[in-house]
DNA sequence: AAGTGTGAAGTCTTTCACAGCT
DNA sequence: AGCTGTGAAAGACTTCACACTT
């Protein structure tokens, strides 16, 4: 194990490789070589082999990698056989949507507790049985509860004070849904989840495009096209890195 | 302007500089420097001028940027003029969360249609008044209304079947919310919004964590740190971007 | 024969630092 | 005097290519 930095985009395609190892379990497959496995995940199966050499040595040459071995082993590195309790606050049409999202659960992360600055709600059960608090509470519940982490999905108005409430709090991961760049100290992790900008992202790629659609007519193509997003997280700017997905 | 290559971490941080210009417009603020618009948004300010100038020169040597002016430029960079088409498929949690979220119409992204395996939601109306279409009219629907954008909000199962759909029906740009790595022809767009994954490096962190927290008694500190997610978007893995959000 | 692990090369992105306008 | 625009330097990440192990 060598001792080098780590890029953050590693810690990403690590999430990306157990999902797969997860599915070739389901399947009764129990070895994978970097080839296989990189190409389920579109990834070079160079990088692949790098990704997993900053923690260790899981393969045996001329082989492959044990599926389950290395499942765990990943397992481990990322912390995902811990429960993780979350606080949600904001309970809106995301928030809603969020408590009510299987996958959180079968992935070990809990949402324990919710909060809304909504007096109407304050005091009112979730479909998924949680007593909505007041913001009043945070602080508290945070710490009496031994909270993790925090989702963020109030309006962009109130969530640089929440997020001030929770690291405040001692929390130190945040996932950000509100449209804005929260500033928080440097010992405290956060994702954004934006859906605007990725919007516009795709609205710079379809404004761009040599449009095969006739029905777009482009005089002129004043810009370049983008360096491909294909690396993934490849996070740029501040935080910004990448981004993943929860469906249904 | 150089005929360069531009970064996607480009394309993200522009979105970013343009929603903190509506902000400075809206307080009547005419005028901004390089260095004041990167520290709000979190960037180095020569990152942001290199960022404006893959694009074309917009300051005033000695002065700084006009407000308004800098705005315009950047929403026709992005394309943002247009009012794009989006196709809305998967009306469950987070569809629904999707189809009452406002922060879309504002910004020139309007969901048009709707679709739905479940036949039980076929033919019923959204709270926008929208009608649910079954799956089967999903191309037809596309082509008809001119749809420029798909949003996937399905089970994972059926997450590469429907991009597939879309993609034949002359879609170029998506916006992935199921947990899985949908492999589309070059020339599509596709962004992710990807939750476990975020969460999961959310965990690294948290499990990395020279703890602060009295509560986890860490025994050792296998892993070294990650580089600073703080470069935002900074893509890595294939497609995984950065990160943005919506709230409420 | 096959496939991992990794130094070194290559590529891409960010940051520096300063010339050049206003 | 102040701040932009940008080549050049620095830094980070990815890919190559091959030695090494089974």
């Amino acid at each position: 194990m060598k001792e080098n930095k780590i890029p953050a985009a590693t810690i990403l395609r690590l999430s990306i490789y157990y999902r797969f190892l997860q599915e070739l379990l389901q399947d009764n497959i129990g070895v994978v070589s970097s080839a296989q496995l990189a190409k389920h995940t579109n990834v070079n199966p160079a990088q692949l082999r790098k990704d997993l050499s900053y923690f260790g040595r899981f393969g045996v040459r001329g082989v492959g990698y044990d599926v389950a071995g290395l499942a765990e082993q990943i397992s481990m590195i990322l912390g995902l056989e811990k429960t993780w309790k979350i606080a949600l606050i904001g309970v809106g049409n995301i928030g809603t949507a969020l408590l009510k999202h299987k996958r959180f659960n079968e992935h070990g992360y809990n949402i324990v507790a919710a909060f809304d600055a909504n007096p109407d709600l304050a005091g009112t059960k979730t479909s998924t049985d949680i007593t909505i608090q007041p913001i009043s509470e945070l602080a508290d519940t945070i710490k009496a509860q031994d909270i993790d982490i925090a989702i963020i999905a109030v309006p962009p108005e109130s969530a640089q004070q929440v997020a001030d409430e929770v690291v405040k709090a001692g929390i130190k991961g945040i996932l950000n849904f509100a449209p804005v760049r929260l500033k928080v100290p440097s010992d405290v992790s956060i994702q954004h989840v934006d859906f605007t900008i990725l919007l516009d992202t795709l609205s710079y790629s379809l404004a761009q495009n040599v449009n095969t659609r006739e029905k777009h007519v482009q005089k002129d193509k004043p810009f370049k096209n983008v360096q491909g997003w294909s690396r993934a997280h490849s996070w740029p700017v501040a935080n910004a890195n990448f981004v993943v997905s929860a469906s249904q």
